[in-house]
DNA sequence: ACCTGCATGTTACTTACGGTAACCCCGAGT
DNA sequence: ACTCGGGGTTACCGTAAGTAACATGCAGGT
């Protein structure tokens, strides 16, 4: 086959597989990520083994959905990260960021959050332990990862920078997502409330506070 | 049926449930949070038919299991959060103990962690959300309501003091858990190197490191 | 002794879903 | 006219959740 004809088929083929992702897309949004591969296939006016064909298995075609998503979301948080600004600032409107996303489009983040659970073939499992340690979603790794590579570039701690960034990187970024998660079930304040009260947390204050009266203090 | 009566059949009733409990765990423990009714009930000397007279589902079962598993880590907490020592020194016994247990038995940890996935029967969803923001496991949730219940009784950050011991509840526990995971997975460093850093950036030296320099700052 | 009531247990089934094998159709190239 | 490959379908398998109907064993009342 020549170059012209495999590019028109490769365009082709990537095209379907767009489409295909829209249609899933629609279909997870709508009915959670428990719908099934025949509900994504009729979705998109067609049978499942055209979805196999094209992305192998359900957990290949929900990382395909979690990779648009999660890199959308990476882009608007890099932005609010780079932003010129005061420090405090800057980790304010980071939060905000992530919070106004999960609440614009809570079926996203339900969807992202969700580990892919497609990933234990029956009798694979190598000695007695399986996958411990990998709960956490992809994007909660990458979005640690992401701002840890963010810290050890931009901030001066002195020695053991790269290890304390990774940490700290993944740590907030937990701290974030555990607030979030819960503020989004209970909707307990405004989202700049929450973004504030987390910045003061993680500005000290738990450090500065003083002990109440009566008690053997905190 | 008279009391005596009625009160053996509750405790024999009792007694098996929590042998079925302990085969589950047992079963859990091996195969992972995907181990099947019938794997479970193989494992208590039964059929499956009992497992679900006596947990009704799979959630049930699974939640009756985590329960056990949670209270016991959440005593562990407790006593690391109430003991006599400084405010540090006492989150850091806290993180410590938290951090040790999921390293001491991963696999607990990991089906802890795990939603129960058995909530969303086939056309159950109301209207077109299902269950949005609450993804976290119910252990996180209870950690994080706990801290904050600790946080609101022993500190003293003047008003509003209710609202910010939640959310800072919530965020601590998910800093806590992420970095947890992480470091779980990748071992980067020891566990009291982790807990140092952790400690330290709730104790406010994000915010008081200076900018590299070079940079705009971070 | 016999029947009744009830918890305990079983086999065998239904349903739903992930995944796959085998076949089908149609347009392009020779 | 013929085959050849890509897009498509039906029909199927294996597994696992959940259930119905039937069997068994042990109290207690008559």
């Amino acid at each position: 086959m020549d170059t012209t004809q495999r590019t028109g088929q490769q365009r082709s083929a990537d095209l379907r597989r767009r489409e295909l992702l829209e249609a899933a897309d629609r279909v997870v949004l709508r009915d959670g990520p428990h719908a099934s591969m025949n509900a994504i296939a009729a979705e998109a006016g067609i049978t499942k083994p055209i979805l196999y064909r094209h992305f192998g298995d359900k957990g290949g075609l929900y990382a395909a959905l979690a990779v648009r998503h999660t890199d959308a979301l990476l882009a608007s948080l890099r932005a609010a990260l780079d932003a010129p600004a005061e420090r405090r600032q800057r980790v304010e409107s980071t939060l905000d960021t992530y919070l106004a996303a999960i609440e614009a489009r809570p079926q996203v983040y339900r969807f992202l959050m969700h580990p892919a659970d497609g990933a234990a073939a029956p009798g694979d499992q190598t000695e007695q332990g399986f996958d411990v340690g990998k709960h956490s979603a992809p994007l909660l790794r990458r979005m640690g990862e992401e701002l840890a590579q963010v810290i050890e570039e931009r901030l001066d701690v002195g020695p053991g920078t790269q290890q304390l960034a990774r940490v700290w990187g993944h740590g907030i970024v937990g701290m974030m997502h555990a607030a979030g998660d819960w503020w989004l079930g209970e909707r307990p304040c405004t989202r700049a409330e929450l973004v504030s009260t987390l910045a003061d947390l993680l500005w000290g204050r738990l450090a500065a506070a003083g002990d109440k009266a009566g008690g053997p203090g905190f």
